[in-house]
DNA sequence: GTCTATACTGTGATAGAC
DNA sequence: GTCTATCACAGTATAGAC
């Protein structure tokens, strides 16, 4: 899965003592983590800060302000949704590519749940700030892309099931239910079937919604 | 369905002129949009005022305070769904009976969406409030009631799709795609289906998960 | 690159006039 | 029951010392 290289504001860098200094992919971590648990308009730099070690104001070195934070955290997992939908797409509808953006999407789930976690459910609240606005078009597009125009409504209803709860259950599962949170080799197989049974017949049965 | 009668804190009151001055049910649905919507932590008492047409201090008047407030507009769901557990939990075990928690589940879901909604997305940010750790515990005797002890991982991650699913299709799906929502009718069937397909079969299958 | 100090805004909540 | 005025506090962000 290709990445795109040479993101990041603040660029790593390696010390004399060969250690890596790479406070600001730290913050990085912590602020995602605490937008996805808390919640961005719960989270103050102040909390990150704590969290980190270090004061409010060093934060505000490495990040210009907390949208700019929050940016630099959603970005990698909004683009690589970006390539997983344009490969969808660009392909024939079938059967075989289908299954091949199940197994996408699954990785990307695995791979940005956090990320996925925190746009999905604050998406409302953060309208206006670019990064959310652009994964709001790019959801659209998905939901485009798998629901066709004559989608029923429990087709739509499917996608947004396989949406929210992968969203929800990757993520604030361990809320109430610690021990329901799996490792990802149990997780893959279990999310490939249920997603599969949610999006794969999407707008592909041709047989008619039973009235 | 029976509700629980008298509960809510201002009394409903009517005026010499025959209009019912409801202030505290406004307010109360004030309150749960924009939680649901904006979350709690971004709305602010302010912003309920505003919305409600009163100063601040007015909201405060009627609630002691800003959890006060979720406490109030959460309970009644959380009643239900308590209502709705026990009953399940109360009959053997069966096909018949699981059908019937899934037809109360669906009258509860469109009952109070935006209630589970809030409760689902933020109960992790709202931990250590009254009515979010009640609510906590119910889901807990809800999972622990739709999937028993030997349920597999995919089974555990059915319910959380069921779970997540719900509380994000109903609600924030609206977020990027207005189109998408549905009048309770149509809902109501597609619904059904879904959650049946995704809990219903739960630790009631006799065949061994397919590896 | 990190800190302290500071400015400014907005918040939840209280007291008291009407 | 609603308001204005006020409070203490936390929030983001900036300036400048080290």
């Amino acid at each position: 899965m290709p990445q795109n290289p040479a993101s990041s504001t603040p660029p790593e860098r390696v010390l004399p003592t060969g250690i890596r200094s790479n406070t600001g992919a730290d913050l990085r971590a912590i602020a995602l983590n605490q937008f996805a648990s808390v919640g961005f308009a719960a989270t103050s730099l102040q909390n990150i800060a704590d969290i980190a070690g270090f004061s409010k104001s060093s934060v505000l070195y490495h990040f210009a302000s907390k949208e700019a934070l929050l940016e630099v955290v959603l970005t990698p997992a909004i683009d690589a949704l970006e390539i997983i939908l344009d490969r969808f797409v660009a392909q024939r509808e079938s059967v075989a590519s289908r299954e091949r953006f199940i197994d996408d999407f699954i990785d990307f789930l695995l791979q940005f749940r956090l990320e996925l976690h925190t746009f999905i459910n604050q998406a409302q609240s953060l309208r206006g700030i670019a990064i959310i606005d652009r994964a709001g078009l790019l959801i659209v597009r998905l939901a485009g892309s798998i629901c066709h125009e004559d989608a029923s409504s429990e087709d739509r209803l499917r996608f947004g099931f396989a949406l929210g709860g992968a969203a929800y259950s990757l993520v604030a599962g361990m809320t109430f239910l610690d021990d329901a949170v799996l490792p990802d080799e149990d997780l893959r197989p279990a999310l490939r079937t249920v997603m599969t049974d949610l999006i794969a017949p999407v707008s592909m049965r041709n047989s008619p919604t039973p009235r």
